[in-house]
DNA sequence: CGTCTTGCCTAGATGTTCTAGGGGAAAGAA
DNA sequence: TTCTTTCCCCTAGAACATCTAGGCAAGACG
């Protein structure tokens, strides 16, 4: 039996995406390694899962895309935060750090 | 503008319910509104959340189900968990550590 | 009697993530 | 050369949890 299910927490992938971005851009096969790497393979971001969140932060103003060459030498499309993006990541990370310690606020209840 | 959105997260309310009913049998109502108060009123379960859950939750054996009074002195129906709901509060508890855990790791990630 | 509160319930909408594919192009092996 | 692997992008549809927005019954309270 390998380690089972909950690999994603359903909302936070943007806040993670944000912030992967947040030192700098990135093309997004990339972002969903640095995930997984960063989060010592807890996080797994699916390609599925992937590619259409990055559109939506695209639509909403959050990121922006331009295509370009990876260290590979493979066509890849670089992501950046916008200012936007940058406003979006401190809200984020402030509802997830309030939301967390609510949860383990109920947790920690005798 | 109020606290804005992001009350919930996807993924915590069956842990937030059992953690709940650990301390013995509530009513549904009741388990809602407890959550709330532990939360300091930042987690708010809506009814159309959570009666669905407690059916779910009760399928699986997690919990069991009787009708009985309130407090208050209104006919409602009580929850308790089973020995199998313990042990999915202890699984689901690991779990949220970790997948807690992991997502600090990126957001503390420079 | 009328209204408020408690407490349970449901159908349908919404939104995110996953499954399960497909494809092209560089690199490395045979 | 050809074959296979790896990288990198993309999409349609399923699956699933939560929310919205209602409804209902019965005790409390004026």
């Amino acid at each position: 039996m390998p380690t089972t299910k909950a690999e994603l927490l359903q909302g936070t992938l943007d806040l993670l995406i944000l912030k992967t971005l947040a030192a700098g851009p990135l093309h997004g096969y990339d972002v969903a390694r640095r995930i997984q790497q960063r989060s010592d393979d807890v996080l797994v971001v699916e390609e599925g899962s992937l590619y259409p969140c990055l559109y939506r932060m695209e639509e909403k103003g959050w990121i922006a895309a331009a295509w370009g060459k990876s260290e590979n030498n493979r066509r890849a499309k670089f992501y950046s935060l916008t200012r936007a993006g940058r406003k979006q990541l401190e809200e984020e990370t402030a509802i997830w750090e309030r939301v967390c310690r609510a949860i383990t606020l109920v947790l920690e209840t005798a």
